[in-house]
DNA sequence: GTCTATATCTAGATAGAC
DNA sequence: GTCTATCTAGATATAGAC
């Protein structure tokens, strides 16, 4: 990596999206994130990241929209390794999030963050909206008889994942050192309790 | 209130502790949370928190304590208006702690924060362990096999509480408007849905 | 395209006046 | 017990050198 002084990327705009999405990963969420702290990272100066992004809620804007693109693509990963059981591919989406958001600490709070709502974006509008269908389209297989229905079933899905991510992320389960394949598990097993009645 | 310079309040300690929690109300959570904006909302120096208080995390301790206290009030309350069906009862721990946190802006990301796990404050870990007694002895009426199993429902609960939560203080339903209330029935509803099977 | 240097802001925490 | 004043530290963002 060559932190050294003076060190020029190839690429940095690209390194800056990388390196914010291991500063989320240390924690603090959005409120603690830190265009410097970034910088820092990459051994590049504190100026440097205005270069390629006028501030920093455009620099979250990008990490908002790579976020939503891989995060959809690792559910349909994860539905897809489940099987053909409808229940099941949504509940595996749960997993998958888990498991995300351990490793890139880029969740919904990042993803939908309010701070974002008005960011002129179509690339990360359009991301958001397709990880949006990937969720709806797994809900509306198992069944569901409305839109509507769907699109709870998806919210109860994500508040379930979300809230077993966010509590292990703020150190819930710190004294017990439980690994994130474990509270994957549990998110999943309680994301398929959620549709065993309607 | 008096917000004017030299305001001399009675017990500055516990209007700060009140404040606090206004301060967390309104959003960006433990790492926004800020002594010096505390202080101004009660017209105060920002040097006069120190009096009370020796550092931040001691003013965060005992905030993270009365809201441990006042919760688990809260949810006997609700399990008790919740009639005497053992699932009914632990479901609307969920709903209550949904309303709670939306009013106070205090939920387990305060209550159990890693950053406090080293503070010696006997009265908070009383409060907080007596909070998760509250939660066990719900879970365990519904029927637990084990010990480790009403753990796990407890922590499958507060998860998909803390998931419906959390999404909503981070704006992800604010274009749709959803009331407190809305949002508390539906995780009502999702944690009633945990306890179908197993 | 990156650097150094800087202006402005906010926070945590302390010293000493009253 | 609270105030004013101050120190330190870290952040956002800009200006101008190279």
């Amino acid at each position: 990596m060559s932190a050294d002084r003076g060190y020029h990327h190839g690429d940095l705009r690209a390194a800056l999206i990388e390196a914010s999405f291991a500063q989320l990963a240390e924690g603090g969420g959005l409120p603690r994130f830190s265009v410097a702290a970034v910088a820092r990272r990459l051994g590049v100066s504190t100026a440097a990241p205005y270069r390629h992004f006028p501030d920093r809620t455009h620099l979250l804007g990008a990490v908002s929209g790579a976020a939503a693109h891989d995060l959809a693509a690792a559910i349909a990963a994860a539905a897809d390794a489940a099987g053909t059981d409808p229940a099941d591919r949504l509940a595996a989406a749960a997993g998958a999030y888990v498991r995300y958001v351990a490793r890139t600490g880029a969740g919904f709070h990042v993803i939908y963050a309010g701070e974002l709502h008005a960011l002129p974006d179509e690339t990360r509008r359009d991301r958001t909206r397709a990880l949006m269908t990937t969720l709806l389209d797994l809900a509306a297989a198992t069944g569901c008889p409305s839109y509507q229905e769907a699109v709870q079933l998806v919210e109860a899905t994500i508040a379930v994942a979300h809230g077993y991510t966010s509590l292990y992320a703020d150190g819930f389960f710190a004294r017990k050192s439980i690994s994130v394949d474990a509270i994957a598990a549990r998110a999943t097993t309680a994301a398929r309790a959620l549709m065993t009645v309607d």
